[in-house]
DNA sequence: TTAAAATGTTAGACGTATCTAACAAATTAA
DNA sequence: TTAATTTGTTAGATACGTCTAACATTTTAA
């Protein structure tokens, strides 16, 4: 007789780091493409599609041959719980454990799967619940709730719209420096003029009416909403 | 072509568990069978066979069909590595993030094998590179180092040796409130007179010459060097 | 609109870590 | 000292996550 491991909710750490990439890599066009995910989770495409087709019983993907990969509202669900760790875990990497926060992704990749509410939990209270990691991405409560779904970086913003500055995700000195220069400051509305093609540069026009360009690096980094 | 991962000293989590388990099981006698080695690592014991095979290979152990497994010199320096990284951890949870002695062990599990020198190192500083662990055990430094070797249980003292006591395994308060009871404290030299084998219990002899008798449970959470 | 290119799938293999069943050696006890 | 018991090993199987080679479908471009 044979009984399965993991015949709960429960999925292996390569499961979770799958459905992660599902989610985030779907979450622009509703879906995302098997060449994608191979190219993201660095394996061969057979690869995703033998772990496809057992998302997919587990109901965690939608998944037909030749079409794209849909996340399920229980796929959403574990994909955000492992968001939140990670990003928990990196918010108390670098506020706690004073860890830059350009070295502490691949460390909060690995503390992700820590299985332990305890240990989770105590980091949130420690943080004091915070919404949001040290690069600006929002952090999903406990029942998966994003506070403010609706931020994106300002170079994904639509041209001819007024957006408000809400976060930065990047706290660099230089970086904030720079955005002084420019009079950008956090709750500030800007036009978004044009965005070049070329070099993604944006062009924007601030409420005192004065028109600054802004290139595709540091637009990425400056997180708006409408 | 097949090129193999981890061609260098690194060590595959399993690995990892079985070293770690070999080294503390033969830390009393020199060796360990593979039975108790199955037993702590919850497999069955072709499976400790098969490992250690491969352990042998990796010069981690010394083992011949039929005869105990003994740890080598590049198998100890592996397993002082992961004993750190847990001991740490434990002391981190414990210290910093304020969890019960009682409730690290297992997240500690799951943490000693996150990947990463500067998280690591930025514990033992936040820590202030602490010599022993919440558990009273000793924390090896970088370098595979513990300070004092020596400590052992008291119930592993040998008969008429007298012994100091130089920490606690256990830092409930109500074990503490029977060592006081007991009227033994951190510090205090006592002599080992018997151990009694049926039930394991030891009698010692205070310095004011008073004997006394305390349980397995007891001495086993006592620790003294001689 | 059809041929070429890109993308996806199937089949079969492999290494890791595990198991069970059968057998072998060592230890213990009669 | 030999038989019983305990302990260890071998052989062969399985699940997982991965691969390559061959084939299929879809998309793109001529």
């Amino acid at each position: 007789m044979l009984f399965l491991i993991e015949n709960d909710g429960m999925g292996s750490l390569t499961e979770e780091n799958y459905i992660k990439s599902v989610y985030s890599l779907s979450q622009a066009t509703g879906e995302v493409i098997v060449s994608e995910l191979a190219k993201k989770l660095q394996v061969k495409p057979p690869t995703v599609n033998s772990m496809m087709k057992k998302l997919a019983l587990k109901k965690w993907v939608v998944y037909a041959p030749y079409k794209g990969i849909k996340v399920t509202e229980k796929g959403k669900k574990e994909a955000l719980s492992i968001i939140r760790r990670h990003r928990l875990a990196e918010l108390f990497l670098v506020n706690v454990m004073k860890l830059g926060w350009e070295e502490v992704h691949d460390i909060a990749e690995q503390l992700e799967h820590v299985e332990s509410n305890r240990f989770y939990d105590r980091i949130d209270e420690m943080l004091g619940y915070p919404k949001f990691d040290p690069h600006g991405e929002p952090i999903p409560d406990v029942n998966g709730k994003i506070l403010n779904d609706k931020r994106i970086p300002l170079n994904q913003a639509k041209e001819n719209v007024t957006v408000k500055i809400v976060a930065v995700a990047d706290d660099k000195k230089s970086f904030l420096d720079h955005l002084n220069d420019k009079g950008l400051k956090i709750g500030e509305k800007v036009l978004v003029k044009r965005k070049e093609a070329y070099d993604g540069s944006v062009v924007l026009v601030s409420k005192a009416k004065v028109e600054l360009m802004i290139t595709h690096q540091v637009a990425e980094r400056i997180l708006v909403e409408e």
